[in-house]
RNA sequence: GGCCCCAUCGUCUAUCGGCUAGGACACAUCCCUUUCAAGGAUGGAAGACGGGUUCGAUUCCCGUUGGGGCUACCA
């Protein structure tokens, strides 16, 4: 062991992370990657994610956005520690801290009323372009015996942060350092005329009540950083490492918003996106693990995050790589994990009932088993999976009109075929395969010219899983029944 | 307007001064083949621009341009 300065930290000093999101509406992949990458963080280091509800502004923000947000973390499986923070519980403290920061000298009293300060704002930009409104401290900030005046006739104060001269910098945990100068910083309004907190100073308050140690958000907060330092120095809380993420754009670059079609996590999750390959797709979007590795279960997610591999350009949302992603891991996980989400669907779908699923359930998994490897979504392979649930099915019409060109050929060849299938004693691929290309041999045509039209009697689509597959599948006694109807069908 | 952040194929990215610039998605062609996928192979496709620093810049520095964010008694 040596005396490396940081082996003297005590070891309970695990890092703490958290998500703040504002119940405004769904959980977006913006705010999902978010989550996912200060859940990976803290998982991969032992420490603690925390979840708060940034839900101040109570205009805006809803039970059900605030459910839909914990239901989209759990389908993600990004588990929190600890119970859940509502920000609006804290108001009280937070009204404290801002009057700590008045005894201190560190804030003052602003009478202004904000109709007022909002004419003063537009009267200034009304010049034109270039003309931004600025607070004038000197005028703002009065003496203390008019304090006093007003305060004794009972005005309506805000209060406004007095921010300091020099220069707020912070070494990033993404982009290095980064400073600006105080002096283009405004005095800010902490706590509201009403006695409300406003955002940054709620945030600081919560952070250090919560010993958040690791912050780690979209680049869209790094303007709001420097405020938040001065208050943590002004304070005199120790400031926590600040890491700011990347946006997620939409395809034509601009920020993802409604118009790119589905943004909310939920919509992937109803498009039959599974959650590990949302996690590894969303991932990959501001994070590189290095070299080529592409495709990484949740586990590896863990094993290999860390913040030298965070990024900082923006990235494009791409729905068409998040399939490609999707069907990787439909064929990569253990069917088990597939099938705990395609079974529901199947049952959502009207196709099975929980008592079949329950009763035939090897059956079952050598469907989705079957299905897995050709589908991207869980709804590709619900939608695929129709003819091995029903009992009648339907033709696909193209597929009809491809393969049964010929329609009394095509009942000759079917029923030669029947006869087949009726007739072996064994029901196994091998079994089926040497009697099918007897035929074909027999009859001079060439396997497929067997293959293809069955296909479309056993499952009346042109695409399936092996045709011997889709046999063994179905079974002799329906298989048989099926092809029957399909010559039924073409008489 | 001011401040801040960013800049490699259409998209996601590798490269931590030596590059014939690699991989993946998408696209095209081919192979495999009973269909469709999957898989394999091949192809087209990138360092925004201008200055430095250096034996040597995609990589480091400055500027320009472009994109993004913030600029509330919103979060």
């Amino acid at each position: 062991m040596s005396f490396l300065p940081h082996a003297i930290r005590p070891v309970t000093d695990t890092p703490r992370l958290r998500f703040a999101p504002s119940p405004t509406g769904y959980l977006h992949v913006g705010g999902a990657r978010t989550a996912l990458f200060n859940w990976l963080y803290a998982r991969k280091l032992g420490g603690q994610f925390l979840l708060r509800i940034e839900d101040t502004d109570k205009a805006r923000s809803t039970d059900e956005s605030t459910r839909a947000i914990f239901e989209g973390l759990t389908w993600l499986g990004l588990d929190w520690d600890e119970e859940v923070v509502y920000q609006g519980a804290n108001v009280e403290r937070h009204a404290r801290d801002a009057h700590a920061l008045l005894a201190s000298g560190h804030a003052y009293r602003d009478f202004t009323s904000a109709v007022e300060l909002a004419a003063q704002r537009a009267e200034v930009e009304a010049k034109g372009p270039g003309h931004a409104f600025r607070v004038d401290r000197a005028k703002v900030d009065l003496p203390a015996a008019e304090v006093e005046a007003r305060l004794a006739r009972g005005e309506p104060y805000a209060i406004r942060f007095r921010v300091p001269e020099g220069t707020t910098e912070w070494p990033d945990l993404v982009h290095g350092r980064i400073a600006f100068p105080n002096k283009d910083i405004e005095d800010f309004i902490i706590l509201r005329s009403d006695g409300t907190p406003v955002y940054n100073l709620a945030v600081v308050s919560d952070d250090i009540a919560m010993r958040i140690t690791v912050v780690m958000r979209g680049d869209d907060h790094i303007s709001n950083t420097p405020k938040q330092i001065l208050l943590y120095q002004a304070l005199g809380a120790a400031l926590p490492t600040f890491a700011h993420l990347p946006m997620i754009h939409g395809t034509d670059g601009k920020k993802l918003s409604k118009r790119h079609g589905a943004t909310a996590v939920g919509d992937w999750q109803h498009e039959g996106i599974l959650p590990s390959a949302m996690c590894n797709f969303l991932a990959l979007l501001g994070w590189s693990p290095g070299g080529d590795l592409e495709v990484m279960m949740r586990e590896e997610l863990v094993a290999r995050f860390g913040t030298e591999g965070l990024l900082k350009k923006a990235a494009v949302f791409d729905p068409k790589k998040l399939e490609w992603m999707n069907g990787q891991h439909l064929s990569r996980l253990p069917l088990g994990e597939v099938s705990a989400r395609v079974l529901p669907a199947l049952v959502g779908a009207g196709l099975a009932t929980n008592e079949e699923v329950a009763a035939r359930h090897d059956w079952m998994l050598r469907l989705v088993d079957l299905l897995r490897v050709r589908a991207r979504t869980i709804d590709d392979i619900v939608r695929q999976a129709a003819p091995y649930l029903r009992e009648a099915i339907s033709y696909d019409a193209d597929a009809v009109a491809k393969q049964w060109k010929d329609r009394a050929a095509t009942r000759e060849l079917l029923a030669a075929t029947r006869e087949v299938i009726a007739a072996l004693a064994t029901w196994t691929p091998e079994a089926m395969e040497g009697a099918l290309r007897t035929l074909a041999e027999s009859r001079g045509i060439q396997a497929g010219k067997i293959f293809q039209p069955l296909r479309v009697a056993l499952t009346g689509l042109g695409v399936s899983p092996g045709i011997f597959e889709v046999l063994e599948l179905l079974g002799q006694p329906r298989a048989v029944a099926r092809i029957d109807a399909a010559l039924r069908e073409l008489a």
